[in-house]
RNA sequence: GUGGAUGUAGCGUAGUUGGUUAACGCGUCAGUUUGUGGCACUGAAGACCGUGGGUUCGAGUCCCAUCUUCCACCCCA
């Protein structure tokens, strides 16, 4: 039998984890600056119950991972973390106080084709709000991905639409309805195709000539231009997202967050799953041309699933954590810090050194110490691969003085500590002073 | 799913028109005498050359198949 890891699943080893647990450590303080909470959900789901958000025809469905249990019950593998999420709301009703916030980092799984930033397993990250409506909490979020990404030190830029905005303006180039969802398609992708290609790719599904003229004009306008040309429109769905992206855009501008957003009327993220307003997030100068994050309004989903009669707006927005790590991978000064505070080497005091190691720990250090008797020197080296800032030397001639000798691999410098007054040691959060 | 490439020790590579025990660098481990690292030197471990067939006296090298990974397209996260 040979030993792999299934398509689309990954080891991750301590360096690259480093980086992962770093990058989900800053969203997370930040997530919760923001007032949205931890929660967790299972990973098995009745398989109806994934399957429940779509129709039959949806590739998705043939994405989930299918089983059954013992009981011949029919399971399946979460696909997306925004189904739990809305079961969570059916079942806790009574228990949760609207506006829920709340974020969740966890893996998902989908059975399909793997490439580049689309593994069979991979991990999600959704910071999701529901009982809100309005455009206040959406500029909340835009100023939430500013926050992160400048955390992350990643510049990016926002992208930002309103679907009702873009069936709006489908509708006014005479578009007939079946065909929206096709032509949808094709304008989120006018910036990547050229002119020639955007109008055969429409006239191919069915518009006509005058259609794909209109269609070209109005996407390529800017929000000012479309608020000028429909400001008396009887259109009432383009009227309402003007008025909505409008509100954003107050907003974002009195947040000074404008700068990294772009209003882009082509912008539609994935097929009839947005309601409202839709984000997506790019990596500024980037080398990656895929997203690294998006989200938008969703009004209709939590609302649908749990079908009590009561309406659960909702929007949110979620981290390619893919991504996030291909792009700080190579940060040195991330993969290559060590975990650890201390790394001891007895010579010939495995008791004692052990018993300090203890005693470090007490006081919140981390420390390791060298367990395979090997020379001081080949302990050096380790330690110094390792980049762990410092080594401590416990020796019998340490032991007789009652003292260890804390060493700064940086700078060489060594200094004794007296086993009474291990407690001084915390005091050298601020080791520089006394090393140097 | 469609098209194009790739596959030699943990990693990165070499391997000449098919010819003995597959080479090199990095890394790992050990040593260069006793308690002070990043350098240098020496040595060791580690590869049935992706897998399965075929051609041949002989295949890492040629042929076929299959898998893997990668890059586009589709779709998404």
């Amino acid at each position: 039998m040979e030993i792999e890891n299934v398509k689309g699943g990954y080891d991750f080893l301590p360096e690259e984890q480093n980086i992962r647990n770093y990058i989900n450590n800053t969203l997370k303080e930040v997530f919760e600056q923001y007032g949205y909470c931890s929660i967790e959900t299972p990973i098995l789901c009745y398989y109806d119950i994934l399957a429940g958000k779509y129709d039959e025809s949806n590739d998705l469905l043939n994405e989930i991972y299918k089983l059954t249990d013992q009981g011949k019950r029919k399971l399946g593998l979460r696909y997306d973390l925004t189904v739990p999420f809305s079961k969570l709301i059916a079942l806790n009703k009574n228990k949760l106080t609207m506006p829920f916030k709340r974020y969740e980092i966890a893996k998902v799984f989908r059975d399909g084709p793997i490439k580049a930033g689309r593994d069979r397993e991979f991990t999600q990250c959704d910071v999701d709000v529901v009982g809100i409506e309005g455009q206040m909490i959406e500029a909340e979020l835009v100023s939430l991905y500013v926050e992160s990404f400048k955390k992350l030190k990643i510049d990016v830029e926002i992208k930002y639409n309103s679907r009702k905005l873009m069936n709006g303006l489908i509708l006014e180039s005479g578009v007939a309805e079946d065909l929206t969802s096709k032509t949808i398609t094709i304008i989120d992708k006018i910036e990547k195709l050229s002119k020639e290609d955007f109008e055969k790719a429409l006239l191919e599904i069915g518009l006509t000539t005058e259609q794909s003229e209109k269609l070209q004009q109005y996407f390529s306008m800017t929000l000012e231009q479309i608020n000028e040309m429909f400001k008396d429109t009887q259109n009432l769905v383009l009227e309402e997202g003007l008025k909505e992206l409008n509100e954003l855009n107050d907003y974002l501008t009195a947040l000074n967050i404008q700068e990294y957003c772009k209003f882009t009327s082509s912008l539609a993220r994935g097929q009839d799953y947005y309601t409202g307003t839709v984000f997506e997030v790019y990596e500024k100068n980037g080398v990656l041309n895929c997203s690294i994050g998006g989200g938008g309004r969703y009004d209709k989903i939590i609302t649908d699933f749990i079908n009590d009669g009561n309406v659960y707006p909702a929007v949110g927005v979620s981290f390619g954590l893919t991504s996030l790590y291909a792009i700080l991978k190579d940060r040195a000064e991330l993969s290559k810090k060590s975990q650890l505070d201390f790394y001891i080497i007895p010579m010939g005091t495995e008791k004692e050194s052990l018993k300090l190691a203890i005693d470090l720990r007490k006081q919140g250090f981390n420390v390791d110490i060298s367990m395979n008797g090997r020379k001081l020197k080949k302990c050096l080296d380790y330690a110094n691969k390792a980049n762990i800032p410092y080594v401590i030397i416990l020796g019998e001639d340490e032991i007789e003085k009652g003292s260890f000798l804390i060493k700064d691999m940086n700078n060489k410098n060594q200094i004794e500590v007296s086993f009474d007054k291990i407690e001084s040691v915390k005091d050298l959060t601020n080791m520089d002073n006394i090393l140097q």
